[in-house]
DNA sequence: ATTTCATCGGACAGTGTGTATTCCGATGCA
DNA sequence: TGCATCGGAATACACACTGTCCGATGAAAT
């Protein structure tokens, strides 16, 4: 309010060793967030204890993450880098549609799998809180979408199972490649990655291909 | 504590309108916890909120529910009740395996679309909230089980895909009757609730069952 | 008339988020 | 080297919601 025609003519200053240490803080917060969700559920990451165990005062949290939403949205962000989300683009563009459909469904999995507690915090708490779905949506963008291009390519590639329409097998993927379902068989059924994998690409390809 | 050994020789009380207006209260108070899971999700349920509008004092619901999470538990009985969940039960027993899958998928879908915020909200709940588990627990029990059960029963009537086992088959029927699959498609997707079970049924049939 | 009980209404403690303010000290330009 | 600038600490505060306690009230039951 008082300081808004201050900086004419004053010093520009391009910070770099303590934009460097201040990465560093960012980070340190991030891992104490994510460290937390293995001593409980979404609730147990209070802010306060973040900034604890991160060796930071609790304001420092809200300067750099705004919110205890953005510190969720920070880390659904890092898990989309860290589980190397790419991947699945990748994966989704095999021209064989079929083989489209098992990579992808793996590479959902290996995802999933790789900070389980943080996902399903995440996935959730998008059930609960409408403050939470960002978080969520930046995982889950494009999946629908996905979804409905595999099975048009399915058809299109004659692979769909006699009967069945695009629109149905989209609705099935969307199902089999979801969340709750890897997560169904990850931890409350307590099934390794390799197995919920196998079971996941099984599910898929039964629900919308024909048999080969 | 103190009022341990108060009612030896003291008057009983047989309620009679008494009881039935609390009986009244108690109902009006469901209500209206029920409803507002119409106007947002679960952390909307304030009990505040909820007492004001069933035209009741904040501690009545205290008095009536101990807690929060009591009302929420309440919430998933009645839930059970309305949504006469017995009939789930009675599906699953049929003597053909597989027309009992069939049906059991369909009163699994039609119980969750009884109240789907509400079941939303009690499932979610258990994910985020551990103490909350105990309100799912009632609805959930017992599905395991009866997966593997039915399963076991696919095998014996010949009913199983060729090549698969009946632990697979439960733990794949266990995804397609859970309540995220559900929601997938009649919340994410917006499907109505026949096409919803009709979508599942067949999900749940590809997957485990031989082509007929 | 008296007892009992449902309900009320308010005070209070606890815990969490989020905001605003002030101060310190390292950084880095001149 | 002097000093402006910015990261971050510290602190106090507002606010929302849950729970607990307890005395008061008035209608129902005897």
């Amino acid at each position: 309010m008082k300081y808004h025609a201050v900086n004419m003519d004053k010093r520009r200053y391009v910070q770099r060793a303590r934009a460097a240490s201040a990465e560093v803080t960012r980070l340190r917060i991030l891992d104490a967030a994510e460290a937390s969700f293995d001593r409980g559920p979404l609730a147990a990451v209070r802010i306060d204890d973040v900034a604890r165990r991160a060796g930071v005062s609790r304001s420092t949290v809200y300067t750099l993450f705004d919110s205890r939403r953005g510190l969720l949205v920070a880390l659904a962000g890092r898990l989309r880098e860290v589980a190397e989300f790419e991947r699945l683009i990748e994966a989704s563009m095999h021209p064989d549609a079929r083989e489209s459909l098992r990579r992808a469904q793996r590479e959902s999995v290996r995802i999933f799998a790789t900070r389980p507690e943080l996902a399903r915090a995440l996935f959730t708490m998008a059930g609960v809180d409408a403050d939470a779905v960002a978080a969520v949506a930046a995982l889950e963008d494009g999946r629908r979408p996905g979804m409905v291009h595999l099975a048009r390519r399915l058809e299109e590639q004659g692979q769909l199972r006699a009967g069945i329409g695009v629109k149905e097998a989209a609705d099935l993927l969307s199902v089999a490649t979801s969340f709750p379902a890897f997560d169904e068989l990850f931890h409350a059924l307590g099934l390794p990655e390799e197995v919920v994998a196998d079971r996941l690409v099984a599910l898929a390809e039964r629900a919308v291909c024909r048999d080969e």
